[in-house]
RNA sequence: GGCCCCGUGGUGGAAUUGGUAGACGCGCGGGACUCAAAAUCCCGUGUCCGCAAGGGCAUGUCGGUUCGAGUCCGACCGGGGCCACCA
């Protein structure tokens, strides 16, 4: 029987030795001379097993990673795990057994499942976040950010089952509101926490999106902008009648201070709590404070406002004039000043307020008239002169109000000595004003929020702080690191931090006075574990610090990061403030940690995202149990462009194996073919032709954008011309089949590796040099021209590249089918487009 | 409500960035091999008219710019994402 398949099993686990074997994918020291590349893909969350999204996170970065290294570079590819988390904790309290347990025996599983897909990581450098040689440096970290101001504690809200006595997460609280133990609804309560101070980094974060541009999809970067949330403005200063307090407002709308009619504070104002003391306005603002909780839970946006009269007035800076201060549901105090001056002429919200509790309304701005030649005929004018379009009028309803705010720009009016000007003018002047007289300045604000790192779980890292009775909030000391997560704890779901009832852990010396200390008993959101470690994977080893800077910083930034847009804001914004706050710790020199970042697609099947509830889940390991992981590599990157979603398709997995066996076959051919010869010169030319194509096209799709579907594509061709290649076996078709071997080692390599060897080539493909493309054979010697009749194909010709513009003019008219699609009509101009087309225009 | 993506054959998707629309794969049809099937190899495959040569129509819709538009501009329709009472 004539074997027409190859056996991957045996090939794969022969190849996944022998790598380990040569340590094929060690990165080599720094101070090696051969350029440097750092791939990394965002490490894993050890949560059980491989789902398809990791096989194709795991696969794509593979490609640069093995690309690079052909290209001759030292190239690091790690990987570790991504091992603190609340899903290990359920399993403890789920199984009665540690978190660690179930997240080692997870590593042990998934770590085997990435080594049979052939990824090519350098497995010396594997970490766990849970190894307390990694976690100890969190804490390091903690207590720089600590000493620099950095970090901080105060009060915020979390979430808290009275029943349970415990902290919940917000994945452990249902979307009614209620706990996922005991459905006992979910209260608020405020506990001291830790945040780090990221918004003072938030211009830089904003600002260096300069240095990310191209190399980020705009896609996250439009949404860290819109988290960052950036606003121009003034602080207005409002004098409180018959009050010590002056109340702050921000605004980005100073040119309408002329028409704030009202106040309105958040019902957590320190102003409305002093303002409410009668039982009554007690009540009405905790009713406002409920309604605000209830809105956030359930996610709602913009809806009915309500709030009531404080019977006190601020006082205008600009005119003096009094304005009632009232509170409302829908002022936050976490933006701004936690205060708003209403203008409800101008400002929606504030419009809807106003109409419901009958309070004035002034326009300040009025609209700029139309011209009356403008919104006809030819739109242009007004656009390419860069003047904004003509703003749409304000709508007014029976005798002249306002059915809605006008919000758009305009001239000012009713507005003292400012009437008159534009409303961007108008914005400066009185932001000069206001400081001038001392009652604001312009100002900017930020959306970003500090980020709330407390956490009171026990399977993460120890916030390394202790209170002591006499000296108060101290960090341990250095020497004392790592504070070790405790053992002797019960995991029940119910209590208070499993930390807080280990004695051991809990009670401790101050590091300062010796005296007696107690232990903080928070430890640290996962997203800390996950904002440096690719600095880690640089120097895994060190014990000393972090990393060595000497030798973490040749590698840094990364050059390319691969992972999921799930991860857009998280993520991404916290580990670009690490890498700021590492830099101005003199740790790293470069401003950003991921150079380049790709943004993969889902993976779905039948049109949703697998997953289990759903039922439609595709397991990884049985693909690779039917046809291989090389097999289902290939599908992996063929079948989609690595950004777009992957629509699951076992036909699809079906065709990749077809081609890798097609490949297979093509070497059998070669290899045991006996030629007589050599094909005729015109074959070999075609092939040489397409082998130099296909060498130029796959390099080009490799870098700098990754787009392995089109580079497949273009080996397929060439396999396709030397199937009908007329002499398989004559040196130029072995030539051209191991440059199918080699361009294709980076996305099925076991199998490239086997064929390499079995073609009787010194080592692997995997280390072999990659193919440069000879540009003697990368143009035709017969170039296609397209002739065009007014834009549409009329005839094609073949010429020599390079022909003249009027020697190509010349024959396109003189082809007999443009001569009779010519017949009886005047040609106008000839555009030409040298070794394209030539398109005639008649009348 | 704001911001951002995306609409191309039966199907997944190509298109050198304004220059031959539909590469490559899947599916389907035909042929070769086979007792037969599978596998494999070869050919075909947007759609309509036509025996054919050839021609018309085609990238969500309608306009615009251009010698030329899937690509640029405007409006609309449809799908998706992120943020959301952010002053």
């Amino acid at each position: 029987m004539v074997k027409d398949v190859y056996d991957p099993k045996a090939v794969e686990k022969k190849w996944q030795a022998e790598w380990v074997k040569r340590k094929t994918f060690a990165a080599a020291d720094p101070s090696d001379p051969r350029p440097r590349y750092y791939c990394l893909e965002m490490f894993p969350y050890p949560s059980g097993n491989l789902h398809m999204g990791h096989v194709r996170n795991y696969t794509l970065g593979d490609i640069p990673a093995r690309y690079h290294r052909m290209k001759g570079e030292n190239v690091l590819h790690p990987i570790g795990w991504d091992a603190f988390g609340l899903p290990a904790e359920n399993a403890a309290i789920k199984n009665k057994t540690h978190p660690e347990k179930w997240t080692r025996q997870n590593i042990a599983v998934m770590g085997q499942q990435l080594k049979a897909l052939g990824i090519s990581y350098d497995w010396d450098r594997e970490f766990a976040t849970c190894d307390p040689d990694y976690y100890r440096w969190n804490q390091w970290f903690f207590i720089k950010f600590f000493e620099k101001g950095l970090a901080y504690k105060k009060k915020a809200a979390v979430n808290w089952c009275p029943s349970c006595k415990t902290v919940l997460a917000n994945e452990q609280v249902s979307a009614e509101g209620t706990c996922w133990r005991c459905d006992s609804v979910v209260e608020q309560k405020e506990l001291e926490q830790w945040f780090f101070k990221i918004t003072a980094y938030a211009e830089q974060l904003l600002e260096d999106h300069d240095l990310l541009r191209g190399a980020w999809p705009d896609e996250v970067l439009a949404m860290q902008a819109n988290w960052i949330g950036k606003s121009d403005g003034a602080e207005v200063l409002f004098k409180v009648q018959g009050r010590p307090e002056t109340l702050t407002v921000f605004t980005t709308r100073p040119d309408t201070l002329f028409g704030a009619t009202f106040m309105a504070l958040a019902p957590q104002h320190p102003l409305a709590q002093a303002l409410s003391q009668t039982p009554d306005k007690k009540k009405k603002l905790a009713e406002l404070v409920d309604l605000q909780g209830a809105r956030k839970r359930n996610r709602q946006g913009a809806g009915e406002k309500s709030g009531f009269f404080l019977d006190a007035y601020a006082i205008n800076p600009v005119n003096q004039k009094p304005a009632p201060i009232w509170v409302s549901d829908y002022v936050l105090m976490e933006y701004g000043t936690g205060a708003i001056m209403a203008v409800p002429a101008h400002d929606q919200r504030d419009f809807e307020f106003a109409r419901k509790y009958g309070i004035p309304i002034i326009e300040v701005i009025q609209p700029l008239i139309p011209s009356p030649s403008m919104g006809e005929g030819k739109d242009g004018g007004a656009t390419q002169q860069g003047l904004p379009p003509p703003p749409s009028s304000p709508t007014k309803g029976e005798e002249g109000s306002l059915t809605a705010a006008y919000e758009a720009e305009g001239k000012m009016i009713n507005s003292g000595e400012f009437t008159g000007l534009p409303s961007a003018e108008g914005k400066k002047k009185i932001g000069q004003w206001l400081k001038s007289k001392d009652a604001g300045q312009p100002t900017v604000t930020y959306k970003l929020r500090d980020w709330l790192l407390s956490r009171q779980r026990y399977w993460g890292t120890p916030i390394p702080m202790l209170t002591c009775e006499t000296c108060g909030l101290v960090p341990a000391a250095e020497k004392d690191l790592p504070v070790l997560l405790p053992t002797d704890v019960e995991f029940t779901g119910t209590g208070e931090s499993p930390l807080s009832k280990s004695a051991s852990f809990l009670n401790a010396k101050c590091p300062k006075c010796g005296g007696k200390a107690r232990r903080e008993t928070d430890t640290m959101d996962t997203f800390v574990d996950s904002s440096w470690y690719y600095a880690r994977y640089a120097d895994p080893k060190e014990s000393k610090a972090p990393f060595d800077s000497a030798r973490a910083n040749p590698w840094l930034p990364v050059n390319q990061y691969i992972g999921g847009i799930e991860h857009a804001t998280m993520h991404l914004i916290y580990s670009r403030f690490w890498h700021k706050a590492m830099r101005d710790l003199g740790l790293v020199s470069s401003p950003e940690p991921f150079q380049r970042l790709l943004a993969q697609g889902m993976v779905t099947l039948d049109g949703s995202a697998m997953s289990k509830s759903r039922g439609n889940v595709v397991d990884p390991d049985a693909i690779i149990e039917k046809y291989g992981a090389d097999t289902a590599r290939m599908f992996i990157l063929f079948a989609a462009p690595p950004t777009q979603q992957l629509a699951w398709s076992d036909e699809g997995v079906n065709g990749a194996w077809r081609f890798l066996s097609r490949v297979w076959r093509l070497v059998e051919h070669v290899t045991k073919a006996l030629p007589k010869g050599e094909a005729p010169l015109e074959a070999q030319k075609k092939l040489l032709r397409k082998q130099h194509w296909a060498i130029d096209k796959v390099t080009r799709d490799f870098e700098p954008e990754i787009q392995i579907n089109t580079a497949i594509a273009a080996v397929m061709e060439l396999v396709n011309v030397l199937y009908l290649y007329p002499m398989m076996g004559d040196p130029a078709s072995k030539q051209a089949v191991l440059t199918v071997v080699q361009l294709l080692s980076p996305v099925a390599p076991h199998l490239m590796d086997d064929l390499w060897e079995t073609m009787g080539q010194e080592g692997m493909a995997s280390e072999s040099k990659w193919p440069a493309a000879d540009p003697q054979w990368l143009t035709a010697d017969q170039v296609e021209i397209v002739v065009q009749i007014n834009g549409k194909l009329r005839a094609r010709i073949q010429m020599a590249p390079g022909a003249s513009k009027d020697v190509l003019e010349k024959e396109a008219l003189a082809d007999p089918k443009v001569q009779a699609a010519l017949a009886g009509k005047s040609v106008g101009k000839v555009i030409v487009v040298p070794d394209k087309l030539v398109n005639i225009v008649v009348k």
